[in-house]
Order: structure tokens, then sequence, then C-alpha cells
RNA sequence: GGGAGCAUAGCUCAGUUGGUUUAGAGCAUCUGCCUUACAAGCAGAGGGUCCGCGGUUCGAACCCGUGUGCUCCCACCA
């Protein structure tokens, strides 16, 4: 069979993906396997997949792969989500782009457009999550607006409506103006911004001229102004009492008032109160019973309230108005300042706070058994103490979610009402209208449901029980059967919006915690560390980089270097690394088909009876052994390792096990000479740790691991759901053996390096050793491994020989070469400098008192034996030396 | 303003209850190799005041205090 030099991962990967698909090996039904269920994080429909979902696939999919081959009855549930607001902004933008405008489109219209994006964007991140490898169950595909979701979300409301728990009331809220629409407190990023601070001065109502001086960053709302307020103990103020001022430009009359909120050293010391505009005023409004005048409209232009600059947007009347009032001397001072100013998590515009109705769940109740969970440890967080605090903070201090958004996107509010504003929340209008009638005992009343939808987390919150339908058919099988999750990985950013808000609505409906691990991944970050995004345009696009490198790569790229938690940098090279490790073991693989086309010739040409069968096979004896002991020992550690979720750690330590063990030592230990065919029982073992470590390896790479497991040889099964065998004991004392004869190797070939040896040039080599016993097992891997023609063994000193100490062994090595003494002498006296230093330190040690009496007995005879050891050594140095003139 | 996390080789990071640590890995660097699986490779090597200071301890990268520098979260100071 010719194998391709390099691996090639394009037809291998959607082979292998479809051939999966076909077997159905990603579907799941219920069985009496335990289950291990993983919902996926449901991606917005706004876009394409970015590094961060690549991330959080990958390590779901290591970890749901992984459980697929360790008994369970593995399942991860594929979604999107509709993403209400950010969706809704980029239909709205695609209409205008078409030359449509939204407010021309009936609802019904504007959500088929809705609709065809979702049809178009969510195609695009599903085949992205299968170029990945991800072994989703597609049967079970969910979307947040399916209709079984939609009426999971419509019962949940409406429930928590009966409870108490959902009211609706007029608040001040975050006003996206972009959208139109409400935000929660959560969906408000703050940005810091250097702004102006405006000092502006208010005619007061004396009779003279007299003035109050203010500050403010927002000249444009002084039209909503209905009050100035000062601190009682401000003794500049105290004459004011039951004074009043005029608004510039509008000469509006207004009271000044007293209250504590007031700092007397910020500004002027007097504050301009703006109840409609600005949450603090808002409050003092509420306390001091002030007008509320609201100048500006739902689009952000100036409102006729504001009598002057109607319609122009707030930032263009900003300027008008500052002009303004420096043309008629009301502003007296301008300077720089630096302050906060909250952004639209979703469309990026400037928030205004606004008041208005909106709908509220009332979250401490609900926070409470979530709370618990957590603190109990019955969820289990990673990295836990990186974010078991935040996680805390923000349930104990909690504050009542807005609910309601102003679009069409989205779930609609089932909420009902008549001509006169009274309302019922029914699920359908037939519904509403007999509640109608028992309330208010009306008949077929005129009714209009509610125009707005709900947050888009009001649905998610619901997805690990409503993707089996455990809302809208509670106690379903499937429910019963995958509830609760085992594991959720995502994104630290949504610890409030999602991960906290799902904890509680599965205490509140199934009583029971949605998922027992939540694994917390870092953000992507470019590898100058900024965050990645569109404007940078840092953020490389998927596809390409599976195009370029192949999927295995990119999943072993980014795993390699992602710690649980921390940001990762993310750096091409390292999908260079995933790159190269695949044509590693496709090079192994095309060694041993070498080997394999050998022996079948030799067998065919019937001169396998002049192999030396068993001289062999004595020889490879503990090459064989060994690789064994160590392939056990990785898998323990790597099983511990995952258990632990430090799965890049286990990566790392598979990769060497691959690279390092198996490939250059292993392999060069049993590698048969030039044209020479290898021993039928070594190839077959060989071929037998092979293909252990492609399961081992398979959850993180799963394409190349399937070609190669295919390859090996013919097989009736594949690695996809091959099941992991236990994992056997392992002999220490093999492994240390190995240990010193990779010590030995790499000393002895260092020596050649630094004696400029050329790789072909053979040695001699002498061994002068307390136990030459130890060395009868390897020494025909020690004399092929350093190219020696000749190995024998010594009780003294051998003269003009390269002298090289490793333990308390000595090893000569004799060449034809002539040696560069100077060099060799000098290697030795920093060795033994070296040496030296360190026998004083254990000296010091151990001559201390206080730790001979202290420490552990098992600490203090390694310190013994650490000084026996640098006192062997040094005088193996030091004869070495006496014997170089 | 409040809180959390981080600081270890040029870079990215490991380092598990303080003692097999004379602090490891990968990448990068340097030296030598076109050795017939692999130059996207092989064989080696160099590289660190474990952020500064103080303390606890027989013993500190690890525990405590403090300073500095980053990062993130929360918060209504015009």
């Amino acid at each position: 069979m010719e194998l391709t030099k390099n691996f090639e991962p394009k037809a291998v990967e959607d082979k292998w993906y479809k051939h999966w698909l076909s077997q159905r090996y990603f579907n799941s039904k219920p069985n009496s396997r335990p289950a291990f269920t993983v919902v996926i994080p449901p991606p917005n429909v706004t876009g394409v997949l970015h590094m961060g979902h690549t991330l959080n696939e990958t390590v779901q999919d290591i970890l749901v792969r992984r459980a697929r081959m360790s008994g369970y009855n593995a399942c991860w549930v594929p979604g999107s989500d509709h993403a209400s607001i950010a969706t809704e902004a980029k239909v709205v933008a695609m209409l205008k782009e078409m030359g449509i405008d939204k407010n021309s489109l009936s609802r019904e219209e504007f959500l088929k457009y809705a609709f065809e994006w979702k049809e178009k964007y969510g195609s695009i991140i599903y085949n992205q999550i299968a170029r990945l490898g991800c072994s989703v169950d597609w049967d079970r595909t969910t979307f947040t607006m399916d209709d079984h979701y939609y009426q999971a979300v419509i019962k949940v409301f409406i429930d928590l409506y009966n409870k108490g728990l959902i009211y609706r009331g007029a608040r001040m809220i975050n006003w996206d103006s972009s959208a139109k629409t409400a935000l929660s407190d959560e969906e408000v990023e703050y940005k810091d911004i250097t702004g102006k601070l405006y000092h502006l001065r208010y005619k007061l109502d004396t009779g003279n001229e007299e003035y109050i001086s203010i500050a403010t960053q927002r000249p444009e709302t002084i039209m909503g102004d209905t009050a100035i307020c000062v601190n009682p103990n401000d003794e500049r103020y105290a004459h004011l009492k039951g004074a009043h001022a005029f608004v510039p430009l509008i000469n509006r009359r207004i009271p000044i008032i007293f209250d504590d909120y007031v700092d007397a050293a910020f500004g002027t010391g007097a504050l301009k109160v703006t109840p409609a505009h600005d949450i603090n005023d808002y409050n003092l409004g509420l306390k001091h019973n002030l007008e509320v005048v609201d100048t500006i409209n739902e689009d952000g232009t100036m409102s006729a309230a504001a009598q002057i600059y109607v319609g122009e947007d707030r930032f263009v009347a900003r300027k008008k108005i500052i002009k303004e009032l420096l043309e008629k001397g009301f502003l007296t001072k301008e300077e720089e300042y630096t302050t906060r100013l909250g952004y639209s998590q979703r469309t990026g515009s400037v928030v205004e706070p606004r008041i208005s109705t909106q709908w509220f769940v009332k979250m401490k109740e609900l926070a409470e058994p979530a709370l618990t969970a957590v603190v109990d440890g019955e969820i289990k967080i990673h990295p836990v103490d990186k974010f078991l605090a935040t996680y805390k903070y923000w349930l104990e201090n909690v504050k009542d979610w807005c609910i309601s958004r102003q679009l069409w996107w989205g779930q609609q509010i089932p909420a009902w009402y008549d001509e006169e504003g009274r309302m019922v929340v029914a699920e359908t209008e037939i519904e509403a209208k007999e509640i109608f009638n028992i309330q208010y005992s009306i008949l077929n009343a005129q009714l209009k449901q509610d125009a707005d939808v709900l947050d888009t987390w009001f649905s998610s919150w619901l997805w690990p029980m409503e993707v089996f339908k455990g809302i809208t058919e509670p106690g379903n099988e499937e429910a019963k059967y995958y509830y609760p999750g085992s594991v959720l990985v995502t994104g630290q950013d949504i610890i409030f919006f999602w991960v906290a808000r799902m904890v509680m609505a599965g205490m509140e409906y199934e009583k029971q915690i949605p998922f027992k691990d939540v694994y917390f991944t870092g953000m992507v970050r470019d590898k100058l560390g900024r965050k990645m995004s569109k404007q940078l345009g840092n953020s490389p696009d998927l596809l390409e980089l599976i195009d370029k490198y192949g999927a295995d790569a990119v999943r072993f790229g980014i795993m390699v270097s992602s710690p649980a938690g921390n940001d990762l940098m993310f750096d091409e090279n390292s999908l260079e690394q995933g790159r190269n490790f695949n044509n590693k073991i496709w090079n192994a693989l095309k060694l041993l088909k070498m080997w394999q086309d050998r022996q079948s010739s030799d067998v065919n040409r019937e001169t396998s009876a002049s192999t030396p069968h068993d001289s062999l096979l004595t020889t490879h004896d503990f090459a064989i052994d060994w690789f064994e002991n160590r392939l056990n020992k990785v898998k323990a550690e790597v099983d511990s390792l995952m258990k632990q979720f430090r799965l890049s750690e286990a990566l790392k330590t598979i990769y060497s096990l691959i690279w390092d063990d198996f490939c250059s030592w292993y392999l060069e230990w049993i590698k048969p000479g030039f044209e020479q065919p290898v021993d039928a029982g070594v190839y077959n073992k060989t071929i037998n740790y092979f293909e252990e470590l492609m399961q081992l390896l398979h959850p993180y790479m799963p394409f190349v691991t399937e070609e190669i497991y295919h390859l090996l040889k013919t097989q009736n099964d594949d690695l996809c759901v091959k099941q992991f065998a236990s994992v056997k004991t392992v002999d220490e004392e093999v492994l240390v053996q190995g240990e010193l004869l990779k010590q030995v190797i790499s000393a002895i070939r260092d020596s050649r390096n630094k004696n400029q040896l050329k790789p072909k040039e053979t040695i001699k080599l002498y061994i002068e050793t307390a136990s030459k016993e130890s060395y009868s097992s390897i020494e025909s891997i020690l004399s092929k491994q350093v190219n020696a023609d000749e190995l024998s063994f010594t009780n003294e000193a051998i003269a003009n020989a390269i002298i090289v100490a490793v333990e308390k062994d000595k090893f000569y090595i004799k060449t034809d070469k002539e040696l560069d003494t100077a060099t060799l002498k000098d290697d030795l006296l920093k060795d033994l400098l070296h040496q030296k230093e360190f026998l004083a330190s254990v000296k010091t040690k151990l001559s201390n008192e206080r730790f001979v009496q202290n420490a552990k007995p098992e600490i203090l005879a390694m310190e013994q034996k650490k000084k026996a050891d640098a006192e062997a050594r040094i005088r193996t140095i030091e004869e070495s030396l006496s014997t170089i003139s």
C-alpha cells in the first residue's frame, strides 16, 4: 500500500464524519447505561462561530467522546439561540440595505425575514460544528424559537406570573435607542471615556442678578430639570431654603431642594435634578415628589417636552445647546472629565436611562436555591477559586430582572389588554377572554396582546430542560433519563446571564440542579493579548483554519495552550504544531507499514526461518516491557487529569507519550537493521500499542486517529466507539530502568556531539559498573542507540577515552578520532564544581539538628542518598580527571 | 469606590497537602546531522534573583503580611 508523504486531512475528515453519522454513533436514546449529557451553549444565529466557540465545542467534544468510549451513553445536544436584540438588529440592517424599512412591515412579514436569516446563519454554524468533528446528536438539534420551546417559555412566564414572581411596572430602565428596546442591567457594558463637565449657571428667582452654578455632563437634558439639589450642610447654599431658579433657555421655574445625596465637594456642590434621564435623579425625584419631564424620545431624539431642538438627536442637540448656552452667558466653565458610560451589549449604542413600563422577574426567591446548590458543592465549578466568589456575590446582591424587550423577534409576552388597559395573562386569546369574563364579567372583550417579546435569556435559562421537553412534557422519559446534565462548558462572561439563571430555573422546575460540573473556559485573545473582534480583524475564520491545517490540528492547537479558566493567547503557531503532530503519527504508521510489507514478502519467500527469532525477541524484550508499562502509566495519569478537567495537560501528556516515548525511543529501540525484517511478535505488540495510543488521543483528534486505526490492520469496529480497557498496574522498576537507559544514551550522545563525532562514526564503549546484570537486558539497545560497534565491561579506567558518568556508573568512549582533552577536562571540572556545591548544601542541611529531628524519615533518607550519590559522583569525576593527560 | 484573579526561561504556560526541585514542558534560539518513517524531521545544548521587601518554618516558587505591575468583575457620584 502506498501512503502519501504527509497526512492529508481533508478527505479523511469528510469520510469519517459521514461514516460516524451513518452508523448513528452520535445518536443517543435512553438505555440501561448511565447517561452523560451535555447541552451545547447555543450559539447566536447572528453570525458565524469564532475562536471562543471553537474552544468551547472542542472541550465539549473531548469530554463527550471520552465518555462515549468509557461506557457512558453520551448525548450531546446541539442547537442555536435566536438572540433577540442582536439578531433583530442584524435583520433590520439587512432590510435597510434592501431598501425596506422595518416599520413598513407587519410583525408577521418581519418574522418571515428573520426566520430566513436564522435558516441561513443557523446552517453555517451547524456546518462549522460538523467540520470541527463534534459528535453531537443532530436529531436533537434545538432552536430557542422552535414551537415546543416557544410554548415552554410562555408556560414558564404564565407560571411565574401566577406565582407572583413576575410583575409589570414603571421603572427606570436601560434604554437602547438604536434597537428601541429596554435592556436588562446585565446587557449594559460600561466603558471609561473622557467627556466634559460643563458648569452652567441658573438665574435665581430673587429679582436680583444672582446665579447658582451646577456641573453636568449632559447639558442637553436641562430642559428636563425639575429641581436643583444641594447638601443641607453646605453653608454656601444655606440661604437658598425655599428659593427657586430658572432653567436656562426655557426659563422653567424650579425649586432648590436639599438632600444628603449631594456631595458638596464635587463640582460646584449643586446638582441639577433630571428625574426622567438619570437613575439617581429619578430616586431623588421620588423622594422629593418632583415632576418628571421626559425630554428624549425612544429613538434618542429630543421630544416635544424639551421645547427646543425637538426632533434632533440628543448628541447633535448637545452640541447646539452648548453653543447657545455659551453665547447667552450660561456656560461658565468646561473641564475634562473621565467617566463611565453605559453601552448596549447588543447594538453598541449609548444606553439612555429611561422611565418606562416593563415586565420584571423577582429574583430574590429564585436566587436562594441556586446559591445553595453551588455553595454546598452540589454543582462544582471549575476552576472553583476563580468563579465561586463572583457567582456568590451576584446571587447575594441580585436585582429584579427586566425581561420585556420592545422587539418582534422572540416569544411574545402572553399578556392581554382591553381598551381600558385592564390586563390578564394567558396562553391564548381565547383563554384570555375567558379569564376576562371571570375577572371582569366582560363577555368577548376586545383584547390586544402585549407587543413586547421576552429577553433571550428568559428562553435560554430553560435550555437544559426543554431540549428534552422537560417543561412542555414534564416528567417524560427522556427528561428523566438525561436531566440533570453532566457538565456545562461555557465562557465565564455569561456566568450571570446564563449559568446562574439556568440553575434557578432548574431548581424551580425540576427541583434539581441542571448539571453537576461547570467548566469555564477563558477568553480567546490574539497573540498580542487583545480581544478577538471584528473591528480589529484579528479573529480568524474557522473554516479557513480547518482547510489550512486540518480539523485535528485546529483542535490540538486550541487545546494545547488552554488551561481552564485562563485566557488563551491564540497563535497559529500552535496549529502548526498540531499539523506536525498529525504528520509525526502518520510517519510512524508508514514505518510500521514498511515493516509489515517486508515481513509478508519474507513469509512469501519462506525465508523467515532464517530470522533468529528467539534472539530478536530477547533483544526487544526490554523495549516491549518498558513501553507497555509506560503506556499504562500514562493512561492512569490521563484518567486522573481528565477527572480534574485538566484537558490541556492531559493532551500534552499524550503528545509526549506518542512523540517522545513511542516514536523517539520505543520505535528506535525495536527498529530492525537496514532492510531486515522485524520479528512478528514484536510487530504485533507494536500494532497493539499504536492502536491504544490512537484510542487515547481520539477524543482530542478524532479524524487522524480513526484513519490510522483502520490503516493499522483490518478492524471490525470503529475507534469512535471502542471502549477503553481498564488500566493495568505498572511495574515502576522497569520504568526506572528505562529512564536510566535514556539518560545513559543521551549522555553518551551529548558527549559524542561535544567531541564532534559524526553520527556515522562508530565508537567502542566500555562500562564500569558495580551492577553488570542491570545492563544485560538493555546493552544491545544501548550500543545501537549510541552507534557503538563494541560494548564491554571493565573494572578499571580506560586510557585516552572520553569519560561519561551517569549516576554511579562510568562509560568510556574509545574512538580513532583525536580528542580535544582540554574541553573534556573543562567539562569535567565544571561538573565537579557543581557536584561539590550541591554536596555542600546537602551536608549543611544534614548537619542541622533541627532538620534531622523534624523532617519526615523518608525526606531524611532521601537527603542521605543525595549525599552518598554526590560523593560517589565526585569520586568518579576525580578518577576520570586523573586519566586525562 | 468595592471585590476577585494573576505575576515562574525570549514567548505561552505546568509545578497537586511546604521536603525525590540542583524549578519543568512546548514554542522560539544555538550546534551537529539530507541516518532509507518523518527537514512540518533527527540528535544534542544553552537559557530562570520563581515581581520587590518583610515574616512563619529545620526547610518557601508554594503559607502569612506588605509594596509594585497587569487582567477581570461589580457599583447610581452629577
